[in-house]
DNA sequence: GGTTGACGCGCG
DNA sequence: AAAGCGCGCGTCAACC
């Protein structure tokens, strides 16, 4: 790699698979191809660790196929890696990313989810097995030539520097949604189901009480003493039926409702959602021996956020936080960014006015203490539909506030909605792209610039290319949040790495061998981390998160002035 | 019978 | 107080 660059001075060691199954191990330095080894499943960890530790390979990064692939046995070994490359992540990026990477956009068989990976829904396009997609993935010489591919396409991105970091950052995510996985969220079954108890009521067989007794207070006050509440079209009629209009069933337009059944109707959607989504089936089904293992899906969003596919960790309602506990003699250190989306966007725009406001304070008040806006509440309404590009209601006319009071920062989400609604490609701040646009628009835009096209057709073009619009400019904001996010994780995971075992007396040892004694990652959210940490060190842990944030701050952008305050807790739940 | 899409709602 | 981004998941009903 070029001088400079993160690999610059790593030694590249490349994993892949032999046909008999054993890891065949390439050890690559500047001048190319330096050694090569195979070796089976009981002796990669003990190498691997070997290499990891040993002074002359410090800097060392593991390439290989994907990280869900090879680092989970590693673990489960009690093995860490400092750095890798998941040549399936950066393919996605880099494919779409550099221009005219025809050999990247050729190699289809990268494509998709890793092997293994996808249950049921998601066609796979490739898999270990029936390699009827093209090479197999994980074949020696098909790795090396992926990563000669994509060593070829980093110098040739629009900035090669900020894609090397970005490269870098959704690599570390992969290890550290390993991680997670491996160490568990610490559960607290029991609490979880006093919690279920005093809400739902006792469960007799079918319908927990209270959701019984609610729904017969429904029926009655709707006369309709046969009445399923869970069928969104019948509770519709029986709405009508009793004389009350409204639309849909929704508990937005219910809440509007002057009626005796409205009250019971709402608690009884509340608790019907709890049994459903997080209630006893979800604890027999995702939380064993005190761990809550959610399946993460790293750079599984268009914008680079992670996605979830089982579990429903990005979903887990706040009612139940208390639920997260941490080991006896362990505590819960938790972190979430305030306000990370505008703060982002102020610093990719070079916006100091509003860096100015976000400075060592609550962004929206500082807002408020420009003049824009009158209120917090004001000032947070406007900055969300300035990047969601809310152009109605309170939302919509607060908008113009902000775009006089911060031109540079409203100049580039709004220049991200035009190239956007245009049927151009826009990028994150270390150059992640947005898709092209899909068939409805290029169908759409067609139809309304033929000759003859209707005026229908022309308000119609005119709507998709708003609804594109629309996504472009939450897309820079968004996806450079997830960067932001990502380089923050990244850090934290290798300063905690470095933090002293505990004694074995005081460990955790279902969190996984890798980190049943050192504080660890344990939960992470969009802009929310958590941190299980042994008791003395949990202030340390809380002063990582914060160093780390700072470190993220200006490894994205250098010395603009812009600040990430976090808000921290130590404590033996995340209950706020 | 199984699959698919709409809905509703939880999270950021 | 509800229209404006990104998700996952459970449920129901329409469909093959």
């Amino acid at each position: 790699m070029g001088d400079g660059s993160p690999w610059a001075d790593a030694e590249r060691i490349v994993l892949a698979r032999a046909l008999d199954g054993r890891a065949v191990a390439t050890v690559l330095d500047r001048d190319g191809e330096r050694g090569r080894r195979a070796l089976s499943a009981a002796e990669l960890p003990a190498w691997v660790a070997e290499r990891e530790a040993s002074p002359g390979s410090r800097g060392v990064r593991w390439i290989w196929s994907s990280t869900t692939e090879w680092y989970p046995a590693l673990l489960e070994a009690g093995v860490r890696v400092a750095r890798c490359h998941d040549l399936r992540l950066c393919h996605a990026i880099l494919r779409d990313a550099v221009p005219g990477a025809a050999e990247l956009r050729a190699a289809v068989q990268w494509n998709g989810a890793a092997a293994g990976e996808t249950a049921g829904h998601t066609e796979a396009l490739f898999s270990l097995d029936e390699p009827r997609g093209g090479p197999r993935r994980d074949d020696v010489r098909e790795v090396l030539e992926e990563l000669a591919r994509q060593d070829a396409a980093v110098p040739r991105a629009t900035d090669p520097g900020r894609m090397r970091l970005l490269l870098a950052a959704e690599s570390a995510g992969a290890l550290v949604a390993a991680e997670l996985a491996s160490a568990g969220v610490p559960w607290d079954a029991e609490h979880h189901r006093r919690i279920l108890e005093d809400v739902l009521g006792p469960r007799r067989g079918g319908v927990p009480q209270n959701m019984g007794r609610l729904a017969g207070e429904v029926r009655a006050a709707l006369g309709d003493p046969a009445l399923a509440l869970d069928s969104p079209p019948r509770l519709l009629k029986a709405l009508h039926n009793a004389g009350i209009r409204v639309d849909s069933t929704s508990k937005w337009e219910l809440r509007e409702i002057d009626h005796p059944a409205i009250a019971p109707l709402l608690e009884y959607k509340r608790l019907s959602r709890l049994l459903s989504a997080n209630g006893w089936a979800w604890l027999d089904e995702w939380v064993h021996d005190h761990r809550f293992r959610p399946v993460y899906v790293p750079g599984g969003v268009v914008t680079g956020r992670w996605a979830s596919s089982g579990g429903g960790a990005l979903q887990l309602p706040r009612q139940l936080r208390q639920a997260l506990r941490a080991d006896p003699g362990w505590r819960i250190v938790t972190a979430d960014v305030a306000q990370l989306e505008p703060r982002v966007l102020a610093a990719m725009s070079r916006d100091a006015r509003l860096a100015d406001a976000a400075r060592g304070r609550d962004l929206y008040e500082g807002i408020v203490a420009s003049g824009a806006v009158a209120t917090r509440a004001e000032g947070k309404i406007a900055m969300l539909g300035a990047m969601y590009g809310a152009t109605t209601g309170d939302s919509g006319r607060l908008v113009p506030r902000l775009r006089s009071a911060y031109p540079r920062a409203m100049g580039l989400v709004d220049a991200a909605a035009r190239t956007g609604a245009d049927g151009g490609v826009v990028s994150t701040w270390l150059g992640r792209t947005s898709p092209a646009p899909d068939e409805l628009w290029r169908d759409a835009q067609t139809r309304a610039s033929r000759p003859g096209a209707s005026a229908a057709d022309e308000t119609r073009a005119r709507r998709i290319g708003r609804d594109r619009g629309r996504f472009t400019r939450n897309f820079i904001v968004q996806g450079t949040a997830a960067e932001w996010a990502l380089a923050w994780l990244a850090d934290l995971r290798l300063r905690l790495a470095d933090f002293p075992q505990v004694e074995s007396g005081s460990a955790a040892p279902r969190s996984g061998r890798a980190f049943s004694r050192r504080a660890h990652l344990a939960f992470f959210l969009h802009d929310e981390v958590l941190i299980h940490a042994p008791e003395e060190q949990a202030d340390a842990a809380a002063q990582a998160m914060r160093d780390a944030a700072e470190a993220a701050g200006r490894l994205l952008f250098g010395s603009f002035p812009i600040d990430f305050p976090l808000d921290l807790r130590i404590s033996d739940s995340a209950a706020k």
